[in-house]
DNA sequence: TTCGTCATGTAATGGGTTACATGATTAC
DNA sequence: GTAATCATGTAACCCATTACATGACGAA
């Protein structure tokens, strides 16, 4: 249901909102939030443009004004066009158990400087409960994995419960600064 | 180049030799190695199981000799032959980059306790050299980032780069036990 | 002039999830 | 007797990656 496409469409939009782009660089952005591993490829990239550009929410930029400066004529630089803006704002505004999952929420975070303040915080506590969900499955594991002692297996799993904690503690701080 | 299938086909391979199981029961087990999420499907786990006992690395068990004890009637058990069992041995004492992803490595280590010690070893420090260059690539976005300053997306990339180096500290004290 | 990087693009492949269908067992 | 869970199984769909093709530019 939350097809990774939808995220990258997302990613695009937020990114263009900043300054006009052009592919190649717009991928090692959203590399950039969704973390290194997990780079998208041009197969998804190049296509999802064309579909933003069809649907009329992004345009190809007049060539920068300063020639000398741009040498690869080969760009293709893209930018938002008006209806692209007010789609953003919508889905900046907008928050649910789609926005909680890995990759959404990362996205989510990357364009929270865009985001309004109260959709922050939901976003933040929706991430926090979907968090808190996983630990409880992890613990749960560990408890059932305790019977057959294998020390890796559960080292294993107890590092994993750290990692989770250590989000929750890091989203619990940033709850408490989006308060005040 | 590195399937889901094979990691879910040497994890289901790992549990059998424990004892035999059922596909109800192994997805559950193969969910608590690779974590709660990312839990995998029936229509990934039934096919796999199918396919290795085609290819008679695993057959159905017989009947539970306590049928007091086993009620479920339709539960398929399985377990390994011995030609999975030699199987199982020579991916157990293989190595290389293949098993240092997230998802292999997860496996790879739950089936330690059944790894010769130096294959153990060698898992150890490949997926700590991935973890290295990782987390170079990690630094490296940040810096990139830092110019366009948001907080949000720095605080972001900076918290998953402490997670990658959490990660490392973990590995490295692993790494310390298995040579003492 | 050659190599590495920058840059765009498409088609096929594959394989995992989703959705659906079925039925036994236990607890209430 | 009925809801929830346990348990097995299949088929279609989706869509992301892979692999390939192309070409400009800068440096050595």
């Amino acid at each position: 249901m939350i097809r990774r496409g939808d995220v990258l469409n997302f990613a695009i939009l937020g990114l263009l909102s900043d300054s006009p782009l052009h592919g190649y660089e717009l991928r090692k952005r959203v590399s950039g939030i969704l973390g290194p591993f997990r780079a998208i490829s041009y197969g998804s990239l190049y296509p999802a443009l064309r579909t933003l550009a069809t649907a009329g929410l992004i345009e190809e930029a007049a060539p920068s004004s300063e020639p000398a400066l741009v040498s690869r004529r080969s760009r293709r630089v893209y930018a938002l066009t008006s209806e692209g803006k007010e789609h953003l704002q919508e889905m900046l505004a907008s928050y649910g158990p789609d926005t909680w999952g890995d990759e959404p929420f990362a996205v989510r975070m990357a364009l929270f400087s865009l985001t309004p303040t109260d959709v922050r915080l939901r976003i933040l506590e929706g991430r926090r409960s979907l968090l808190e969900g996983r630990l409880a499955t992890l613990q749960e594991a560990l408890s059932q994995s305790s019977d057959r002692i294998d020390r890796y297996l559960l080292g294993m799993q107890q590092h994993g419960i750290e990692g989770v904690e250590r989000e929750l503690r890091w989203l619990n701080e940033l709850i408490e600064q989006e308060r005040s």
